[in-house]
DNA sequence: AGCGTAGATGAATCCTGGC
DNA sequence: TGCCAGGATTCATCTACGC
């Protein structure tokens, strides 16, 4: 593993031609070039690797600082890397990298591009522009997002990544039954749960991240295992901190890294460095626990296994109560709140299981609504 | 609820002017329009309504029914000239009926989009050129997708939703409370799962689906619980079987309809006459606090809730401080202020909720402020 | 050692009304 | 238009530390 600072300051051994400044014959296969990521694929012969997976800047355009309700700052990516002076800048930006990376990929090779609803939209019409075919959008569902602290907008829990061919008739690899094997005997899905990247993969340095997007390498993980072979080259041009050139090593995937900031390459090859090919435990570890889907309240008022106006009552008799569109119950008191919250308002307890506590009349009797929720897990779940 | 077959041929009685062909004073509220959406949206006022709610066509094999490109350049890059002039074609009119939906939108309106990875990067790249403000997107996980046959890509099991706003300082509605009750007082994700539409719900015609793209009424519930009011205005340009229809009139909002296919109007039709709207009280939802009548502290000092002179701690008892016969606080150190603002200080903190943040000693131990006003209101509202 | 609790933190376009 | 002040707002996970 080397790096390169600078193709044109490439020591005269390496293979680059001087007049046209490109790699000739050999590729700078699992080594880090320290260049902007447009100019160093420049230098790359077309038609050379197979596979690009891209994490590009996602042009953010944070507001002020935010503050957590406990008072604490929440640190935001701020970085001089994620500023562009425009909408329309950014999209320029997006399509010279593409255009780029599409004469560097193999006619069969794939491209995947992660990003959220800042920029996706103009990655994912800039891949349709250039001739891409997509193949699929993956959701990357978030087991653990930070949450809208404002409560203004819905939490953004997910991110979107786009697999696309070189066109609609280019061959490409999937390796369906790996991605089955790897998801108990079913079909993988479209969308992925993952942790975010945190604990001691998270690279750290006096203390404080490395970078500040780092992704979890069992995303990597997939990506490399659905869609590429053994020995396969795969570029990374927006590498950061190396997680894609960590995973390929384990895979036994060569890899091409472009990182502009020293700092990032650093990190990138010490980490590189540490890494070990992939021993059969770690690919039990990189599962994610399959745990069984959790169902709201309001799901089952949505879904229409309980409708807006119905009345539920406490085993006993008690105590009556409302159901409202939301979810809400409404007890005759005036009391409202969830099924949990109500219940436990109104016995003037801490705490209380709403699922065992309401009840509603069916022509069997007096049911509890836990019951309902069986029903619609056993109507949904394969 | 009627049907305008077109609006040129509306009855006289229509409030259309004939000249400029454009609804005046009445909007055509829970109705059908059967017409092309650009045309149908261009005879509605502009600002006239709260929401749209659009599911357009994703299919790029394009027939009469789309615009051609309308003199916008052509891209040399690409090879495939057919897909490029349909891709293009494509992205016309989706610029166009956005456009117009805008003209439509009021200032405080949002817009809803769903699609898949076929046409979802289109549109959102073209919500964002048009100046619209992205708030979320959403993710329809469906629990049950259909299996990819064929073993070639992954299982295509979600479809995306884009809620975008007129403008970055634009304001919306979104019911936080709701949607926070409905998923078990939990703050309510980007990622939704739901069933896709069948069984009962779906529209059938002698055995065979009437629309092939049917959505699920649970979907449209959540979007409009989440981001309208009882008594808005939902158009959908879109209308198909009347998924929308259906829902708002269920949840007691406005609906207008625009569809040029009159099997599907005809099976709207029925479908929404048939339709209960919910009982007033169940479309009651869990309200903001912003929402419910303003209590300030000193109202409960002056009612006798809370004494002049007695002693608040925050939860750990870090502090204490001194309630003042104007219901201000004065911390021992000699800090002074409003239960906001010297929480704030003590806590070195940009801002505090004083609700939250004091206790005060109670038989049952230390309890938050907060609770004084709930029992406040409880008794003086009706 | 093991357990329980407190604290920190993550790609975030994160307030609103009145003067 | 901006400024000011009231007051509303968080989930899952990992680490550190004390008992």
């Amino acid at each position: 593993m080397g790096v390169i600072e600078k193709v044109a300051k490439a020591p005269q051994a390496a293979p680059v031609d001087v007049r046209t400044r490109k790699w000739v014959d050999v590729l700078p296969l699992d080594s880090i070039i320290q260049q902007d990521c447009i100019e160093a694929m420049r230098a790359l012969p077309a038609a050379s690797v197979d596979m690009i997976f891209a994490d590009p800047p996602y042009n953010l355009q944070l507001g002020g600082d935010l503050a957590r309700p406990d008072g604490s700052h929440v640190d935001a990516v701020t970085d001089d890397w994620d500023k562009f002076d425009s909408l329309s800048a950014y999209d320029a930006f997006t399509r010279a990298w593409l255009a780029e990376a599409r004469r560097v990929l193999k006619p069969n090779g794939t491209i995947w591009v992660i990003g959220s609803y800042h920029n996706i939209f103009k990655v994912g019409s800039a891949i349709q522009d250039l001739g891409f075919w997509i193949l699929n959008d993956i959701i990357w569902r978030k087991a653990n997002p930070m949450p809208n602290f404002k409560g203004t907008r819905f939490t953004n829990a997910h991110e979107t990544l786009i697999w696309a061919s070189m066109g609609e008739k280019a061959k490409y690899t999937f390796n369906y039954r790996s991605m089955k094997t790897l998801n108990d005997e079913l079909q993988m899905r479209s969308d992925w749960e993952f942790p975010i990247c945190g604990g001691q993969e998270r690279l750290k340095k006096n203390g404080t991240k490395v970078h500040p997007t780092q992704k979890p390498e069992a995303l990597l993980y997939r990506v490399m295992l659905a869609c590429t072979k053994p020995g396969d080259i795969v570029l990374d041009p927006f590498f950061g901190t190396g997680t894609t050139g960590a995973v390929a090593k384990r895979l036994r995937r060569h890899w091409i890294g472009i990182e502009r900031e020293g700092g990032y390459v650093e990190a990138a090859q010490e980490r590189i460095a540490a890494a070990l090919p992939l021993d059969e435990s770690a690919v039990t570890t990189m599962q994610a626990p399959r745990q069984a889907p959790r169902v709201a309240f309001g799901t089952l008022v949505e879904t229409g296994y309980l409708n807006p106006g119905a009345v539920l009552t406490d085993p006993k008799r008690r105590w009556r109560a409302t159901v409202g569109v939301d979810g809400n119950l409404r007890s005759e008191c005036g009391a409202a709140g969830s099924i949990h919250k109500l219940g436990a308002t109104l016995q003037g307890a801490p705490s209380c299981n709403g699922w065992t506590f309401w009840h509603h009349e069916t022509p069997e009797g007096l049911k509890p609504i836990d019951t309902l929720r069986q029903t619609y897990l056993l109507a949904t779940q394969p």
